[in-house]
DNA sequence: AGCACGCCGACT
DNA sequence: GTCGGCGTGCTC
């Protein structure tokens, strides 16, 4: 009976006597799982020390959400640790003593979170059924990050553990830990000496203290370097560093810098594109204490670094700082609960500046790392604007849509070097506006956005409703700017206007690193922008209406980030970099560019979302499903008294996201319910109830689960995309 | 989520 | 008299 059907498993621990059904069970159910089979335990002497373990279960509905406590047997005394992955049996039944009868209840994976001498649950313990491994993957300190993550999401903890820890590899498990390197001695400030404060923050890391500081980096490429100097000096001081980068690009480069400072062994890099088993070795070797510097992406903001002294985020308005999995935590704000739960320093570093490192500069929480305006005009190419009724006298020049000024800054940059041209993407465009005021174009019936159906036909993005004869209610006009011109067709049209000179792109789909230092034009939609080597001669924005334009809270702070990022990349003005941007120059996201002035803008973007009531300085959550389900949930929640609730409004269908998953029915009265149109609310409270805020929708939303009423809302605190 | 227990209608 | 509907509640 101890072998499976010729299955070349190991063979099964003698189980104790009455076990066979079990067995049996197992071995119908799932014969090809090549895991060594769980046992029941049954009679089995327990540990001697601590015989309990509360357990975390992995999987599984929000109500889930607490620990449950089991049995040690004795012979899994030595592996069941704090922090190891175990499976355990779930289920009605499982611990029913019916003798001999089920030993029923699925099996679930879950962490062992403590070891204790006795349960309070009032019954008989089921054991745990297998220890996974005997790596202690959840820490103290992982445990109680991702549990403020949860609650800050209004999240369940194990949605957070899944982003935490990544998927069990037994082969990188195997490898024999190496020694940490002991710490390297403290780096040489470089270019930081360019920030007035830059020396300082670099000597309080190396000397063990946590300073906490938000950089609005100098134009050019030393940041990558900046950055991982940083990093050396916290590791320098005998502790570890985490920097997390927006995308596998940026991240490589701080990695390379870091290489080229330190040399190999002291840090890793983690992110998506290393592979499963490769990602989970580097983790473990971090947790390990083999590595105590970390670059990565979004999912290395949870990379359980020994002794933290420094968390940094570069670049925290990059969307992608966001991760895509719920509760859909933000890199920044994990990073900022790290930084007080673990008491390590805080950079925030960035070209530009969002509204809500600005707040942790107005609040005092952190301290500006700048440079003096003299530095910023050494570092900064010029920046003019032109408004885009101006187009150019040449004739290849009009073909191509150029304003004069914009020919102009193009034709000389290509005597000296590459140039940028930076295009909106296609369908980045949300809505159509009047070609003369630039007032959006919007539905006469519910006031949704226009979208151009095709060539001739317009429609309402809401609504669905057509309206063919469109006049502007601000100015009476009647035509409409259309869409934005994508990068490649751009790029034939500057190709004609330029014959001969080298036309490259770099957008979504293929994306270019580096270019080289020779004249050529490069087009580039935002955020694709490659590198060169000696930096361009000049760049020219085009289509700034485009990224102004959207319907969103933050398309200034959006757009002026987008301008920079490009911008950044031109000469400085002393070696002949220009920036020419195509928009309307009273604009103040267009001014800021010209000043070069990100603090500023992000300022009094802030002091303007404080006036109104956004975020950050409030806090939101939006609400959104179909529109009973909502009602439902908003009037169970128990708010904090000084919450509002926005709306609920239509959601336009385009929005409502992919149907739950397939199998689930919402009808089960026998009555199918008509697919009903989704509603969103929005909930807002003042600054301090945000805690409230997301408890109160955590037990709403778990209550909902418990009595399976009606389909699933989605819940989102601090959702992007408030209009 | 599963899966039991439990309390009311039409069937061999 | 039972079989079985799915409402309610628990799972260490």
């Amino acid at each position: 009976m101890s072998s499976e059907h010729g299955q070349n498993k190991p063979p099964a621990p003698t189980p104790p006597g009455g076990e066979q059904l079990a067995l049996i069970r197992d071995t119908v159910r799932k014969a090809k799982v090549p895991r060594a089979k769980p046992r029941t335990w049954r009679g089995a002497a327990l540990a001697e020390r601590l015989p309990v373990a509360r357990v975390l279960v992995d999987k599984g509905p929000v109500h889930l959400d607490k620990l449950w406590d089991y049995a040690v047997p004795a012979e899994l005394d030595a592996d069941a640790r704090p922090g190891v992955r175990v499976r355990v049996r779930f289920g009605a039944g499982a611990g029913n003593v019916r003798e001999g009868r089920r030993e029923g209840g699925g099996l679930l994976d879950g962490y062992i979170v403590e070891r204790v001498a006795e349960t309070d649950y009032k019954g008989p313990l089921a054991a745990i059924a297998q220890v996974l491994s005997p790596e202690p993957v959840l820490s103290p300190a992982l445990l109680a990050l991702c549990r403020a993550v949860a609650d800050r999401y209004a999240g369940s903890l194990a949605d957070v553990l899944q982003l935490a820890i990544p998927p069990r590899s037994a082969r990188a498990e195997t490898a024999s830990p190496t020694p940490a390197l002991p710490p390297p001695p403290r780096p040489e400030p470089g270019s930081w000496t360019r920030y007035p404060a830059g020396p300082g923050f670099l000597d309080a890391l190396a000397r063990g203290g946590t300073p906490r500081a938000v950089w609005t980096a100098l134009p050019g490429p030393h940041w990558p370097t900046e950055l991982a100097t940083v990093i050396a000096a916290t590791l320098a001081s005998g502790r570890g560093a985490l920097a997390v980068l927006p995308d596998g690009r940026s991240a490589a480069r701080v990695d390379a810098a870091l290489t080229a400072l330190l040399g190999p062994g002291r840090h890793t890099l983690l992110t998506a594109d290393a592979g499963p088993h490769e990602r989970y070795r580097r983790w473990l070797a971090v947790r390990r204490g083999s590595v105590r510097a970390v670059v990565g992406t979004r999912a290395a903001m949870f990379a359980p670094v020994q002794d933290l002294g420094l968390v940094a985020i570069w670049d925290d308005g990059d969307s992608s700082h966001s991760d895509d999995n719920a509760p859909r935590p933000h890199a920044r704000d994990v990073l900022l609960l790290r930084a007080v739960q673990e008491r390590t320093g805080f950079l925030a570093g960035d070209l530009s500046r969002t509204v809500e490192t600005a707040q942790l500069l107005e609040n005092g929480w952190a301290l500006p790392l700048e440079a003096g305006r003299e530095q910023v005009r050494a570092a900064a190419p010029l920046v003019r604007t032109v408004s885009d009724g101006d187009l150019a006298r040449d004739p290849a020049a009009r073909a191509a849509r150029l304003p004069s000024l914009g020919w102009r800054a193009l034709r000389e940059g290509l005597l000296r070097g590459p140039v940028l041209v930076q295009v909106p993407r296609r369908g980045y465009v949300p809505r159509l506006a009047c070609e003369r005021c630039r007032e959006p174009a919007r539905c006469p019936h519910c006031v949704g956005p226009l979208e151009a159906a095709d060539a001739d036909t317009l429609r309402c993005g809401w609504c669905g409703r057509g309206a063919h004869p469109w006049h502007c209610p601000s100015c009476g006009g009647n035509r409409l700017r259309a869409t934005v011109i994508g990068a490649r067709r751009t790029a034939e049209e500057l190709g004609r206007a330029f014959p001969g000179m080298p036309v490259r792109t770099s957008g979504r789909d293929h994306v270019l690193d580096a270019v080289p230092d020779q004249p050529a034009l490069i087009v580039a939609t935002p955020g694709a922008e490659p590198v060169a080597e000696h930096g361009y001669a000049a760049a020219l924005l085009l289509d700034g209406w485009a990224l102004l334009g959207r319907p969103d809270l933050r398309a200034g702070e959006e757009a002026l980030r987008r301008w920079l990022d490009a911008a950044a990349l031109v000469r400085p003005q002393g070696e002949g970099g220009a920036v020419v941007i195509v928009a309307e120059p009273t604009l103040s996201p267009v001014q800021a560019l010209v000043r070069w002035d990100p603090a500023g803008f992000a300022a009094r973007e802030l002091a303007e979302r404080a006036q109104l009531g956004f975020p950050p300085v409030s806090r939101m959550a939006s609400v959104s499903g179909p529109a009973s389900a909502v009602a439902e949930l908003l009037e169970s929640l128990e708010l904090p008294p000084d919450a509002e609730v926005l709306g609920p409004v239509p959601v336009p269908p385009a929005e409502q996201g992919r149907p739950r998953r397939a199998g689930e029915t919402p009808a089960k009265r026998g009555r199918p319910e008509p697919e009903e149109p989704w509603e969103r609310a929005l909930l807002r409270v003042r600054p301090g109830s945000g805690a409230a805020l997301a408890a109160a929708l955590k037990s709403a939303q778990a209550a909902r689960l418990v009595r399976r009423e009606g389909p699933p809302v989605r819940v989102r605190v601090d959702p992007p995309d408030i209009g």
